[in-house]
DNA sequence: AATTCATTATCAC
DNA sequence: CTAACGGTGATAATGAATT
């Protein structure tokens, strides 16, 4: 038994929690969009820049189109943070079975906590509640057999919504859903599943049609994955804890660059973040990888791999460096995005 | 033959 | 007219290089 719960509109909730006299306009929390000049991405808008077309992960400059006139907050991190440390550690109060996925999402597996999907729902019930009284944010809550289930059962009467799928309703729920409701199903997928079905608007039903065969043929692991989901079937655990595997920091010029100075200043600057960052791992690291993304926004990387060392400046900016000046010889043209990302060594013990 | 490395693709938030 | 489009991290596929 699983539930999954899912902030509403998190980042711009919190911010019209903050100063309410943004509440009814629309507002959009992002990067800053310069007169409609920027090449970052809307975070999250409210409810009322949603009327106007906006929506997560949407070009800033699109938005700024869209509705010039909402408010545009820059993104308060640390903030947001803040509040969802408070959130996870409500929900670690009804079960220390806790996943969380990203600031305003979390899995819990309530197998142990409830008896039964009555019990549930008034557990889901209570951490609304308990979230809105501390926090004064809504939330989303879906509970489900598995956590694909409860994940998409969140989504279905959000703001503020609560849903129940038992496990005799659960093909009834989901036999209707498009396939992108699917957690791993993107656009790429969609489209080649499409394809192979020779039908658009995909509804999961559809993929029945598939034998798991096929769909591992076409789609290797993920294919079997399908094949499951679209019958209702997730083994997935709740995993409470997990090792970062890599750790990394990329930039987006304000506009393409060529200056070798910039370039390499950049360089520096994001390799420096790094390896502060992974020092605080105490971890070995074992690869280094930079990225390049160039005008056309064609993205390559580079890396290289060594016996395990500490993560120095000397070592991630030394070696990195000369995958970067590989890359930019090897292409000569403008440069839009810069990154570097280490690799740990597992640790271990688990 | 098995494992690791290098690179790209896809996805989620 | 169309495209516009961040940052962070995970996982998988594939082919080459190593062990």
């Amino acid at each position: 038994m699983i539930l999954h719960l899912d902030m509403d509109y998190f980042f711009a909730q919190v911010e019209e929690r903050e100063n309410p006299r943004f509440k009814g306009e629309p507002l959009v929390v992002g990067s800053d969009p310069k007169g409609g000049e920027a090449r970052g991405v809307v975070s999250t808008a409210n409810y009322e820049a949603r009327k106007f077309g906006i929506s997560s992960g949407m070009a800033i400059s699109k938005a700024y189109k869209l509705c010039p006139k909402a408010i545009y907050l820059p993104v308060n991190k640390n903030l947001y943070s803040r509040v969802s440390e408070s959130i996870f550690r409500i929900m670690e109060t009804v079960s220390d079975k806790c996943e969380r996925v990203s600031f305003d999402e979390a899995y819990l597996d309530l197998s142990r906590v409830a008896k039964n999907y009555s019990q549930a729902e008034k557990i889901g019930r209570d951490l609304k509640e308990m979230i809105l009284r501390k926090e004064k944010l809504t939330s989303s809550v879906g509970i489900g057999k598995n956590k694909m289930i409860a994940k998409i059962a969140s989504e279905e009467d959000k703001p503020d919504g609560l849903t129940v799928v038992r496990p005799g309703e659960t093909i009834g729920f989901i036999s209707k859903k498009s396939v992108r409701d699917i957690p791993g199903i993107g656009p790429k997928t969609e489209k080649e599943l499409e394809h192979i079905l020779g039908k658009s608007d995909l509804k999961v039903k559809d993929l029945k049609r598939l034998s798991m065969d096929q769909l591992v043929n076409d789609f290797g692991k993920r294919g079997a994955d399908i094949y499951k989901k679209a019958r209702g079937k997730d083994d997935s655990r709740v995993k409470t804890k997990t090792e970062t595997k890599s750790l990394g920091r990329e930039t987006t010029f304000d506009k393409n660059t060529t200056d070798p100075e910039v370039i390499i200043s950049t360089f520096k600057s994001l390799s420096k973040e790094v390896v502060d960052l992974a020092r605080e791992e105490e971890r070995n690291i074992k690869t280094i990888v930079t990225v390049c993304r160039f005008e056309g926004f064609d993205s390559y990387t580079k890396q290289i791999s060594f016996k395990p060392k500490k993560p120095t400046r000397d070592l991630v900016y030394g070696e990195g460096v000369k995958l970067l000046l590989d890359l930019l010889t090897q292409k000569a043209r403008p440069v839009r995005l810069l990154g570097v990302r280490v690799i740990f060594v597992k640790s271990k013990n688990r």
